[in-house]
DNA sequence: TGGCGAAACGGAGGCCCCTCCGGTATGTTC
DNA sequence: GAACATACCGGAGGGGCCTCCGTTTCGCCA
């Protein structure tokens, strides 16, 4: 839909943007902890302009993984064509949880985007995604009716923050199973 | 079990002690955002000596909500004594909720409790209130048998991030009934 | 090509968190 | 009562986040 979003007109903005990115690569691969000031001496730029382009922290990480945002956001309706509702709705939550563990960075940004809240431009996306599956679900029975999905993002928000490492993944399966008995028909 | 955890012998450093606490009160009661610096600086001493009672800023404010995080603990036995294991479970569950709407402060402390991990002194007791619950319906077959208390504590963690305002309460109990039906049963 | 206004730059500065350590008060022991 | 070991005090300082605003650069238009 848009692909370089609001890439800046001058060139010397879109320079500063690129390696401003570059750097923040390079110092936020497996380790988010790295301080924007030494950020923005790596990529050459002052402090004023990371900001200018990036008002917060989380809008620069976000900026990093949006194309794995944006991966999420379209498994939605994929999964749907080829599974059933339910089936399709534990795919992609499970799809979900395995982004989390897999990157340090994306569990962070998404966390923040999704209990963030209105304002944030990702978030409509993952709720729209969210609606689609749990309609679906309710359509044909599986789902409860009426979930609403932000209330649905909000109880997935806490598979980001299960502590990666050895038994992560299977607390993350376990939850995510409760999570979604609790969304399902009951009696079903 | 111990009222006055850790008082400090000397009596110059209990002074301190009560003076931070009473600043603190002050200053953090409706806006968790005072600064250390400035609490310090109101009750009359350096920072380092407000730092050396309190080594972070939670664990300041939950010196500060020590007795309610202590009434939620107690009231999970207090519960299963007078109601079925599921209805005690979902008493308690409001209860909490209904906590983390009342206060910001003890939603912000109870989340880095509940949150934080292994070494913080009030993860266990929760962790163990919850237990007891779980258990009893676990006996009683009105929940599943073998959930992980952590699980659940994460589960509810997410009650205290619920932005507070009109429709809050309202949200903490749809999702709280979500979460209770993963507990439950299922087709009982 | 030259000029001009808008947009971008970037660092000083304000505020914060937390640590470290030399100086100080305290209670204890002889 | 005096000396001592200790626990405590408290602020300077290092590092971070973010804002503000004087200065510089770019790109357009005449």
């Amino acid at each position: 839909m848009n692909p370089t979003p609001r890439k800046p007109s001058r060139k010397d903005a879109a320079d500063n943007r690129e390696r401003i990115l570059s750097a923040a690569r390079a110092a936020l691969t497996e380790s988010t902890g790295a301080s924007l000031t030494a950020i923005a001496r790596s990529a050459g730029v002052g402090i004023g302009t990371l900001y200018r382009h990036f008002p917060t922290r989380e809008a620069l990480i976000m900026e990093l993984y949006r194309h794995h945002l944006q991966e999420l956001i379209d498994l939605a309706p994929a999964l749907l064509e080829e599974h059933p509702p339910l089936e399709a709705l534990t795919l992609w939550c499970a799809q979900v949880a395995r982004y989390g563990q897999l990157k340090a960075g994306v569990a962070q940004v998404v966390h923040a985007a999704t209990n963030g809240g209105r304002d944030d431009e990702h978030y409509e996306p993952f709720v729209s995604a969210i609606d689609t599956l749990v309609r679906a679900g309710a359509a044909d029975g599986s789902l409860k009716a009426g979930l609403d999905p932000e209330d649905v993002l909000l109880q997935l928000s806490v598979l980001w923050r299960i502590p990666a490492g050895e038994t992560g993944e299977a607390r993350a399966a376990r939850i995510l199973d409760l999570i979604i008995d609790g969304l399902r028909t009951p009696g079903a």
